[in-house]
DNA sequence: AATGAATGAGCATTCATTCAT
DNA sequence: GATGAATGAATGCTCATTCAT
């Protein structure tokens, strides 16, 4: 792979991220991505076996950079770390609004070709969160009939949810503003297991797996 | 409005919505849809002004519904009736897959002809949540700190996450297994106050309005 | 079927077999045969699958033509209207010299879609002439050792060389001087039987068939 | 023309004649010619002018075999040497099929750009025979009325038919098996003149040439 | 109220050719 | 001599929309 062309495929990333992200896969055009990587429409086909390959190596490419974003603000106790991580996906898509539309957008998409991709992709990304939660329950302080693999889920979704609705809806609102309503929720699940034994329903106190 | 004519306007209805969640907007055609309503393809057109405004009328159509099934589980104390939303809005995604799938794919575009109708629509169904939230909130029953608007989104998009991941990966699985990780996140969320004055950082126990 | 649709139909064959007869089947354009035709392009995809199923239904149609044309030349004893349909297809090829070079050009392809479509379509014409071998054969009037079919095939690649290249080198020489070097040919073959004892080699007075 | 290139050029023609016998000159592309060689892609544009000229060279070069082949099959008597010649052809045939599709498939499209040089090239083979028909026709062996040009034209193409029906629908049978009717075919055009005197139409009993 | 034939702008993709290395 | 990255015109095909019936 010589380093021009190499060049080239980062132009192309970057040209389409943003176009597909704010335009949908659909409703994007290979015109559009050549044009505004500034190479000709037959460049992209050069580097990449198709538009649909485009979107998945995209796809790739991003979720990659997000867990890397998750793993890095893993640090000190777990119950902190959680909160930093999730603070970091606030951020990431606080600077990569175009890569979370898209996300989001595409995520949910039954029988397409890339539908595989897209669930193993976005995985990567929700391990970081699930591994906190494991490590958590594995000291307690999950609520009992907690399913982790579910949790993960519904905290990223939550997060992300968030982030886009305040990008969309209030966009020169401080981070630190919406992360701690985030945050506050969170405390609320994790401290659940302090009052154990008031209100929880008896002995099964340890969290569960999500069944495979 | 003949009912011959309204019977062929829910023919269309039916048809789109299921092509419409399973391959997205853009890759479903007016063919399709024709097809599958047993219709002719001029009828979408003597019926509807054209693909888009088809596809509004059917969100319109389904956020209707969801905001009534969800107003429908509004009952008895705050408390007790937003666990009971939460299900109901599981339970609407598991009845009605489709049209989540759709909701979510949908809603995070930018630069889209219906982007103000998706976003006015979506409001409807999370004024349910954050009207329980506003009542919770009155009563002091949530952590200070919480903003009321970005909690009823974050709950709206973190049950729409879970919901459309058991639907896609355990299908399988009881209703009841999923709400209750979700109910035991909220319960400890809305416990929070009981612990305020432990860790609460300072004077600010009034949750905030999310500023418009 | 109406009989717009119809109309329109048979413009596209008739500008079809022109212009791909001329230039070839991946020479000619979609553009080109719409145009031709004096119809939008998505016209031609509204009335045919594609380009390649166009290209079938023409040869079929051209071919149902030629095989009739042979069939109307067949009256009177075998041997003589052995000859007539000769010149039938002589004279066939002469009008619709156009369709004959697209029978020579695609008939020897391997590895297309339409291979098998070709060969069984060009069937159908040699079929008339090995009927009428096989009558001669009934009659003894073959030479021993000649493969019915082999030689129905052999007969009928002369001719389709012999008008081509009487088209292509010499259009004005009339047909009748054409055919009377063909039919010399055919006679001689024919006559064969007439001096069988002289030099045949051996028994074998049976004409073969084609092994399957 | 150092060896090295040479030896490309070879790679080049070999992979060009295979790939272009199967699946036509449109359907082939420069890259599949320069990968089945094994070479870069601009190395086909170092060692031709285009991808048309390399396909004119290809032809000049099969032909030229062709005809060197039925040149070597000449010996002996005239009427011998024909049938021999034919075998000789049936039998290239057999060894070269690509070549001989290409030939078939190639030769009767008009308004082609390399027209003049198919015509010309393949006048190099049908020359061969018609070489052998003069002199037969010197020697007062052929029927009266028989044109020369046409009659040697019709038995490559007879020829060429059969062959290429042969290895498509019965390549395992022999070559003897296909060449027998053929010879029989011949034979019996050759000794009409045997039985002069009994039909043949009066005393035109010079065979004609093809007028210019 | 419904139909379906026709339209044509728009799109993804292909591929012969060029050229800097 | 050879390479392979880049090009862009050309092409097959799609599909929302129109309209005569």
């Amino acid at each position: 792979m010589s380093a021009r062309r190499e060049a080239t495929r980062q132009k192309l990333f970057e040209a389409a991220i943003t176009l597909i992200s704010e335009h949908g896969f659909g409703a994007t055009t290979v015109d559009q991505i050549a044009e505004r990587a500034g190479v000709a429409k037959g460049t992209v086909y050069y580097n990449f076996a198709g538009k649909a390959e485009l979107f998945t190596a995209l796809l790739e490419w991003g979720v990659d950079r997000l867990a890397e974003h998750l793993r890095a603000a893993v640090s000190g106790p777990p119950r902190a770390a959680l909160t930093e991580v999730l603070r970091a996906e606030l951020a990431f898509i606080g600077t990569h609004e175009a890569f979370a539309r898209l996300l989001m957008a595409e995520t949910w998409r039954t029988n397409q070709v890339w539908y595989a991709a897209v669930r193993q992709i976005r995985s990567k990304a929700i391990g970081v969160i699930s591994g906190l939660l494991e490590e958590l329950a594995a000291e307690g302080e999950l609520p009992a009939g907690l399913d982790v693999g579910v949790a993960a889920s519904a905290l990223f979704g939550m997060v992300l949810t968030v982030a886009l609705d305040w990008r969309t809806l209030q966009p020169d609102r401080p981070l630190e503003e919406v992360h701690t309503t985030v945050a506050r929720m969170v405390e609320g699940m994790l401290r659940a297991d302090d009052r154990s034994g008031e209100t929880n329903g008896g002995p099964s106190l340890t969290p569960r797996r999500t069944p495979r």
